[in-house]
RNA sequence: GCCAAGGUGGCAGAAUGGUUAAUGCGACGGACUGCAGAUCCGUUUCCUGGGGGUUCGAUUCCCUCCCUUGGCUCCA
């Protein structure tokens, strides 16, 4: 089985039907992280895309290798490593770790292989030294440019003219360079930076030549999917097409550019040098993972999102709340009797609409992956379970589990209810809180609600809510951030 | 200056050449509750940056202007 998705391509600009070279076999590579601090949300925002883009692509029956690089040389790393007395290497160590973490607790775990640019350093010399051969790159000094000006296709991905440039804008040209644009392939080194023996003297690779090295060995010179946000399309994403056609002399490097929107901080990108970063880390401890998943899908991938301190994660916590209401509901419900209990069934409309709710949503998500609208069907679904609320609980448990085939849906496709062990409470402690709530009970049974209210606000202090819904009282932990 | 993506209700954000422009948040009203919270129901009719054009019909397509964001060799 094979879904008929249709993707937006930057070097297009259109969206055209998904068509792997080799179906069913799809290779994805998206630009990772240089780790040379903690991430922030922005970063969180484009490896949750990508997560869902290989989480979607698998369901659809393709076999997905997906693959996210590391840059773990570069002269950020070098220059942090430099103001903390540590090696650059074991510093981008440290940080990936702590990406990684991140990334198990957003359940962002569709990646097949991380592989650091350094591991790489032979195919990094044989590309540039291919690109040497045929005469795409200069080498002076000890340092290897890439000659723009032997690629007429250069600029194509962003619709940049290499003429209209303003080379020097940001960052101070190098006068080895015969132009201005040319970029360096591979940097002769100073002492006490990180070196590798080369053909052109010790020296390290350039910003872009990892990734072509890296997707030449691991998906071949042509592949499917090329992701990352769109700060890359120029002129890391250009570099790319550039030194991979160069080497290879085969086009085009890859099949679908996909760019994900950037993360604002009200309005502004938020990045390391602004200084404006809200870190990912944090984030996810003050208000869950599934809230800040649910925040980044409920936008396009390609628009930018903006992102207010003390506001967006609130709207969003407020949002999956009633997201996932019904969901919850279900869930509880079936705990009382599980899978075989009797009870009536679902009417028979019912029962085909929610069987057909994936088939709706798989089609939603096949064009141009609209998170957005999925979320919005499934709210759509959750209102109607509510309008059959109070007949839920005499219901069977094979019509409950219909019921909640679209969630599950959302939780395959979209990784949200995540069902972790770290969140439940072991039974034990499950007991003693029970203890308490029928003490409090009994207090207001008897009209002794000064007594009852004084264990409530106890345990809420111990950070555990109680929430009465009838004659039942469920409890809960509390949530960070103000809620 | 050049390139790219945008501008939609109080807010966040979808979609679309065509009856009431989704969904959520917020707000308001109600139900439930000892109270609170959570939840449910209802309301929120006058929302598509300005100007022109194409069309029977434009928010959608075209032109132009204004504004915002990203990029112009550090960036997810």
């Amino acid at each position: 089985m094979v879904h008929a998705l249709r993707l937006y391509d930057t070097l297009s600009g259109e969206v055209r039907p998904f068509v792997p070279r080799v179906s069913p076999r799809v290779g994805l590579f998206v630009c990772g992280l240089t780790p040379y601090a903690d991430a922030h949300i922005g970063h969180g925002r484009t490896a949750v895309i990508f997560d869902v883009v290989a989480r979607a692509l698998r369901r659809w029956g393709y076999h997905v290798f997906y693959v996210q690089n590391v840059t773990n040389v570069d002269d950020r790393l070098i220059a942090r490593g430099q103001a903390e007395q540590r090696d650059p290497m074991e510093l981008a160590e440290f940080h990936f770790q702590g990406w990684l973490r991140s990334m198990d607790q957003l359940d962002a775990r569709a990646v097949n292989l991380y592989p650091f640019a350094t591991d790489y350093i032979p195919e990094i010399i044989d590309q540039i030294s291919a690109l040497l051969r045929r005469e795409f790159a200069y080498a002076v000094d000890g340092d290897v440019y890439y000659a723009v000006s032997k690629f007429p296709d250069y600029g194509r991905l962003s619709g940049q003219r290499v003429e209209a440039l303003r080379p020097g804008a940001h960052v101070e040209v190098d006068p080895k360079k015969r132009a201005p644009e040319d970029f360096a392939l591979w940097k002769s080194t100073k002492p006490g930076e990180p070196a590798w023996p080369s053909p052109w003297g010790p020296g390290r690779p350039g910003w872009h030549i990892e990734d072509t090295a890296i997707t030449g060995r691991l998906l071949g010179d042509q592949y499917d999917i090329h992701g990352g946000g769109t700060d890359l399309k120029f002129p890391h994403h250009e570099a790319e097409i550039a030194q991979a056609e160069g080497a290879s002399g085969k086009s085009p490097l890859v099949n679908y550019w996909m760019h994900a929107g950037m993360l604002t901080l009200r309005g502004e990108k938020m990045s390391k040098s602004l200084g404006n970063v809200v870190g990912l880390d944090a984030t996810i401890r003050k208000y869950g993972p599934e809230v800040l998943r649910f925040f980044y899908l409920n936008a396009h991938y390609r628009s930018p999102l903006n992102f207010e301190e003390g506001k967006s994660l609130e709207e969003a916590r407020e949002s999956y709340a009633t997201f996932s209401q019904p969901y919850r509901r279900l869930r509880d419900e079936l705990l009382r009797g599980g899978l075989t209990r009797p009870g009536r069934e679902l009417p028979p409309e019912v029962a085909k609409t929610a069987t057909e709710m994936p088939v709706r949503l798989d089609e939603i998500l096949s064009e141009d992956f609209q998170t957005r609208e999925a979320i919005a069907a499934i709210f759509g679904w959750g209102r109607m379970i509510q309008e059959w609320s109070s007949k839920l609980t005499g219901l069977s448990g094979t019509a409950l589990v219909t019921l909640g085939t679209p969630y599950r849906w959302a939780a395959e496709v979209l990784g949200l209810f995540p069902e972790r062990g770290g969140g439940k409470a072991p039974t034990e402690f499950s007991s003693l809180v029970q203890i308490a709530i029928q003490a409090r009970g009994r207090a207001r049974a008897r009209g002794d609600f000064a007594e009852g209210d004084r264990i409530r606000q106890a345990l809420l202090e111990a950070g555990i809510v109680l929430e009465d819904q009838g004659s039942d009282t469920r409890w809960q932990w509390k949530r960070e951030g103000g809620g």
